[in-house]
DNA sequence: CATTCTGATTTGAACGTGCAAATTTGCACG
DNA sequence: CGTGCAAATTTGCACGTTCAAATCAGAATG
């Protein structure tokens, strides 16, 4: 059938490329323009019925997809959102990698980004960020366990770069965040530990300074005023992330005048040290000494007894993270915003007094 | 100074696009062409020392960074590695995806190269390897928890696609990979409790058929052998990854005729089960009974008493295999071979008689 | 039947870079 | 002072796509 062949062929065809077949061996195959193949993927009302069918069955007959970088070079975007994981510190707990990560990834493929990790560049805070930024590789950023006056969110925003935040600002700043509600989460578990009877109801908290910390520690309060329970400045202790850290305030706090019958600890880590304190003194957990957690990690079910534990919705606060994101790269300005979810309780048998 | 203006002006100074600033406008300011300008970048040597400095002056002025999407395009390789995390299964704690995902990380940078997640797609279980690769989003994979006859791996073999796998395949196929020696670990465990004394020492590992655990089941074997400690069936028993999977094993140990006094575990998951069961028997773990673990998990410091693990050197691997994996990718054919890494006993509580 | 209009399709150009070939420059030599 | 040669630099083109403008086909209109 030579004679049905077009006077000027392309001369590279796919195969003889060895690579991927393009828009123009597609739009051979289906006898159309390049550009009509192009449009049947990206704006399917510009193309007639008829011409749609047979272009879409040359894509599927010869496999085509489109090229990522090819595309992206000319709508200068690159459908990539950046993530920076920060170096674990061993015997911490993190609370967030895992499942955030994942939701993360997930969410962002629903909108068609992919997300690329990055770590911290020793060259400073936010030398990464600008790497990414100016070479382009991505299109934005989702931020992570950011503090008060976040040196990366004050860069980015100056910067101009798209970006939400997991973790509000502490004053009302122009970028949009989601954050859960730590303060309400506290608060939840001090009123579940008072439903069970308990009146003198420590909190094991992170030293000032951190805004998710300080707001959990607000929640104590808060709770406690609520009960009409008094805020007995001797159960309200700060320690640092860490195992023997909670356990060291466990001690401290049964060697007061009026132990408490009931702990909240703004971390699961520390939570274990509180367990494993109590044990090693004889308490039994649930029973004489009730004790709660923060974040659900993948341990709280796996100790002894099961730890109740404060869940964020980080499945939930991935998705809104990425929709507030994809909305800004696609242009639907709006003005920023932030949006507070709510934790929820877990009730596990370290608060049980059966 | 407009006599020095060459006659052809390009018509969009980055300034006037609002985006940054490119090869041609670096090359104006350092009134060289753009392809000097790109070969002090990519092959220094090619061009003079005065006229490199020259270059390197307005490379600075403007902040101009290459555009990774146009290199890429031209250069017919993206620079990303695809890594896939897996669904983590609740109560198990994941072992790898911290620590290993940084690692990945920061290695892939070292060379040059981004690491981007993506999860299972529900479509099977190579589709979304053929999606990236399809659209020439990766360069290449990262494959972890692979089995015997990995179907990723074949798959990825079969459309010659780059990639590098943690775990070994059970016949010697022609791909590369890099694998802890968790037969070695197990021995060093069993090792190091007869030297504390135990004869009786039990292996509660997974189910026959997964590639990992059986090969730490062969390590327990191999090393009573050494020990010249006679093979004991009912030892030796197989359970589920979980917790209370660990816990029934124990009792189930303790409920035979000669009941061990030594237990080595196949992951920290379960030697937290067995830890809980031990505790709540009223043995005294450590001296009464010696417990280890297999991962070190950020949990294994945390327990009550400190678990001895088998820790993996999962910088090393993904050092190694981001390695392997760039070579390959450069070109650099090479025969396919894999490297087998030795594991670390961290001696903890868990198994001192003391 | 010529004209206008609308919708469908094609053509030309560009995104920013790197490779290959072409050109210019600098320098040693007879 | 021309000649030759290597080094330095420039020019042309292509990577695969999308945008904008141009062309074409077909229906509706006067």
């Amino acid at each position: 059938m030579a004679e049905q062949r077009s006077g000027r062929e392309d001369p590279h065809p796919a195969e003889a490329r060895g690579e991927g077949p393009t828009l123009n061996d597609v739009a051979r195959v289906a006898r159309v323009s390049r550009q009509t193949v192009s449009n049947v993927l990206n704006a399917p009302d510009k193309v007639r019925t008829e011409t749609t069918r047979r272009v879409q069955q040359a894509i599927q007959q010869l496999g085509y997809r489109p090229h990522r970088l090819a595309r992206n070079l000319k709508t200068r975007s690159s459908r990539m959102i950046g993530y920076e994981i920060a170096r674990s510190r061993p015997g911490v707990i993190n609370p967030v990698l895992d499942r955030f990560v994942h939701a993360l990834v997930e969410a962002a493929r629903d909108d068609g980004y992919h997300v690329l990790l990055f770590t911290p560049d020793e060259a400073g805070q936010i030398a990464a960020y600008d790497e990414l930024v100016g070479t382009r590789t991505v299109d934005g950023f989702v931020l992570s366990e950011v503090n008060y006056a976040d040196p990366r969110a004050i860069a980015l925003q100056a910067r101009g770069v798209p970006f939400v935040t997991f973790g509000r600002p502490d004053v009302p700043v122009a970028h949009t965040w989601i954050d859960v509600d730590g303060g309400a989460g506290v608060e939840a578990a001090v009123h579940h530990l008072a439903a069970q009877g308990h009146q003198r109801i420590a909190f094991i908290g992170w030293p000032e300074g951190s805004a998710t910390g300080d707001r959990r520690a607000e929640g104590f309060g808060r709770a406690l005023a609520e009960l009409g329970l008094d805020h007995d400045a001797a159960l309200d202790v700060r320690v640092e992330d860490g195992a023997d850290d909670g356990a060291h305030a466990l001690i401290h706090l049964l060697h007061g005048a009026e132990p408490p019958t009931a702990v909240v600890c703004v971390s699961d880590t520390i939570a274990v040290g509180v367990l494993r304190a109590a044990t090693t003194r004889g308490l039994a957990v649930g029973s004489e000494l009730a004790v709660a957690g923060f974040d659900d990690t993948p341990v709280a079910p796996l100790l002894t007894p099961q730890l109740t534990s404060v869940r964020q919705p980080l499945e939930a606060v991935a998705q809104r993270i990425v929709n507030h994101l994809t909305d800004i790269l696609a242009g639907g300005a709006g003005k920023p915003d932030g949006e507070l979810l709510a934790p929820q309780l877990i009730v596990r048998a370290s608060t049980h007094p059966y």
